[in-house]
DNA sequence: TCATTACGCAACCATGAGGTTGCATGTCTG
DNA sequence: CAGACATGCAACCTCATGGTTGCGTAATGA
C-alpha cells in the first residue's frame, strides 16, 4: 500500500464524524450561523434556531466532538467559535472522493473501448 | 436578503443530507470502495465490509436516497455506481463556509483594531 | 433440469441520537 | 444584597438507524 493510500485511508477515518456532525440539519445551520455572525454565545444561536437551549448546548459538544467548534468561556456567558482545520480536511477528502471516481471512470471507458 | 444567500441557504439544504449520508463509518467506507473499483455488485461490495450483505443493501438504498449513488440492473445483480453530482455541491458547502468564515473572522479582526 | 448464485422482502431487536422539562449554579448589575 | 440572566446537569421520552435472521424468487450454468 503506497503512501499516498495510507494517508487517504487515514483522511477517510477522520472524516466520517465531521460529515456526521454536518449532517444533522439544526446543526448545519448552527455551522452557518456561526459563519455569518461569528462567535457567539448559547442563548443567541438558540434564538436562531426552533429547539431549545438545552438542545443547542447539545449540538454545540457534538461539534466540538467533532472538531468542528470550540468554546471559550467569557464572564457569565460562553462563546462558541468554529474550528476550520477539519472543514479542510473534510473537502480534501470530498476532493480526493471525485477524483479517485473520475479516474476509475476513465480506467473504465479505456478497458471498455479498447 | 440576497440572491447569493438564497443560494447559499439552498445548497446548505440540499446538503444536509448528503452528510448525513456520509456520515456513517460503513457507508463511506463503501463510497471509498466504489471509488477505488468503479462499479461493482452488492455481493462483491460486502465482500470489503464486515456486516452482512442486507446491512450493505440498506446502506447502498440510503446512498441512492442522498443522490449518491444509483443502481443498475445487470441480469441477475445490481450494479452501483456513484453520482458526483451532490458530492460536488457538498464540497461548495465547505468551501463557502470556510470562505464566509474566513471573511467573518477578518471584518471581527478589523473591528477590534480599529 | 437442478443446484447455485445474487438478490429482495419482512420481521425483529438494541442502541443511540435528538429533544424536552426541571432544577442547581455561577455571574452581573442596580 | 437581590433579582435577573446565562449556563450546567440530570432524568426522561421517543423514534430513527444500523444491524440481524429467515425465507422467497429470479437468473445462470453444468
Amino acid at each position: 500500500m503506497s503512501r499516498a493510500r495510507n494517508a487517504t485511508a487515514a483522511r477517510l477515518h477522520e472524516s466520517a464524524p465531521v460529515f456526521a456532525a454536518l449532517g444533522d440539519p439544526t446543526r448545519l445551520r448552527l455551522v452557518a450561523r456561526l459563519c455569518a455572525g461569528g462567535p457567539q454565545s448559547i442563548t443567541r444561536l438558540s434564538a436562531d434556531v426552533d429547539v431549545t437551549r438545552q438542545a443547542v448546548t447539545k449540538h454545540l459538544v457534538a461539534l466540538a466532538d467533532a472538531g468542528l467548534a470550540r468554546p471559550r468561556r467569557e464572564g457569565r456567558e460562553q462563546i462558541w467559535a468554529l474550528e476550520t482545520r477539519r472543514l479542510a480536511v473534510a473537502r480534501q477528502t470530498l476532493d480526493e472522493i471525485s477524483g479517485q471516481w473520475d479516474s476509475a471512470i476513465a480506467r473504465l471507458r479505456a478497458f471498455v473501448e479498447g
